[in-house]
DNA sequence: AAAAATAAATGAACAGTGTTCAAAATAAAA
DNA sequence: TTTTATTTTGAACACTGTTCATTTATTTTT
């Protein structure tokens, strides 16, 4: 009865299919601009099939949305074999604002557009465990360079917070555009200015 | 001859009732599910009639975002009688924040949403006035505090973006709901918390 | 091999969107 | 009152996400 599974497999071929439309056509134009009948197209299939492979919209993109988060992950893992944890969260901070420069649609998918999660469930915490795995590699590292006598007199959660805001903020500025108020000659150079003021800051509070 | 300025006070007049309707209904639903047509119905006139006073639907809502930029400007007068730089750079911070987390809409609009400006023509410098005189505030303060003897090695424009980075990375994440992965029980506070480790660090780098 | 049952794909239809534009209604000027 | 100018209209266009009865294709049973 290898039937079953190979109609399966089909069917999760497909899906893959569809999925990796989506991907091409929301880096190409966004997430607004790629309509359902767009991905259709492109697999060559009507609207209407789509939706026996997705609940709907949202739940395409929260696919990719993971599948950013994956990407994101794996550029973390070089960072296993740091270990002075303050080196190790500056390379978080470099890895995180790189990947964010240089994927910026899935960047503003994964951080800054309206969750597409919130819309496909009440979103209960196994469906945000990308994002907990993410910020939970912060927080240990940041409570690591605690436990080494860093950061004295500031208080783990609200520091990891805290310095995951500093990235996203610079990066996300960027992505949507808002350091056109910067002095011209800096617009380029900003984000990665920002970043190295940061570090020395973050030097600064070592000891 | 008062005709015509009767006639240019009606349109005004007009434009306004326009805007006020915009704002009400973007306030209750958001901008993208806040239609032309719904507006229309507002105000008692036909889709068509709106075309006459703004070019499309992005203009309506720059105007607001403009308006936004105002409100926000009128939080920070109160500052302007604190002579110490440092004091008004922490005031600055907690109106920002304040002001953000008090309208997450506007503040969405301003400073997260893709640039209504950017689609109502080439962005030129003009067009972000509003967004050069906040920014330069922040700068001119942050200059002085240099000045002072404050944030030594550290450079002004860079620094600048660094801390309204920090600022607008922790209520953008709160706002576009990216906070569920901080501990529950901290997650109505962690903004604040967040705000107050940062103003922590600041004091650290006082001197 | 033929018939029945199951599964998959279709495309028209629905209710909505921003925007345009010829025509109609209104107001002003001659 | 007639002519000119302005303002308002609402139908039309080309889209959108989504649903669903119908058709097509495949598998199972007879």
């Amino acid at each position: 009865m290898g039937i079953a599974e190979r109609k399966e497999r089909d069917k999760e071929e497909l899906r893959e299919r569809i999925l990796v439309a989506a991907k091409t056509l929301f880096l190409e134009k966004g997430v607004e601009k790629t309509s359902i009948r767009n991905i259709a197209d492109l697999i060559e299939y009507s609207p209407g099939s789509i939706y026996h492979y997705f609940k709907d919209k949202n739940e395409i993109f929260h696919a990719l949305h993971q599948g950013g988060f994956q990407q994101l992950m794996g550029r973390m893992e070089v960072l296993a074999s740091v270990s002075n944890p303050m080196e190790r969260l500056k390379g978080m901070g470099s890895i995180y604002v790189q990947f964010a420069l240089e994927n910026p649609d899935m960047y503003d998918l994964m951080f800054i557009k309206d969750a597409p999660i919130l819309h496909v469930s009440n979103s209960n915490e196994e469906q945000w465990k990308e994002g907990f795995g993410t910020f939970n590699f912060l927080r240990s590292t940041i409570k690591e360079c605690i436990d080494v006598g860093h950061f004295r007199g500031h208080e783990e959660e609200a520091l990891s917070f805290l310095v995951w805001s500093t990235v996203h903020g610079m990066v996300s500025l960027r992505i949507r555009r808002r350091c056109e108020v910067v002095l011209a000659q800096r617009q380029d150079t900003i984000v990665k200015d920002g970043l190295n003021e940061f570090f020395s800051i973050l030097d600064r509070l070592s000891s």
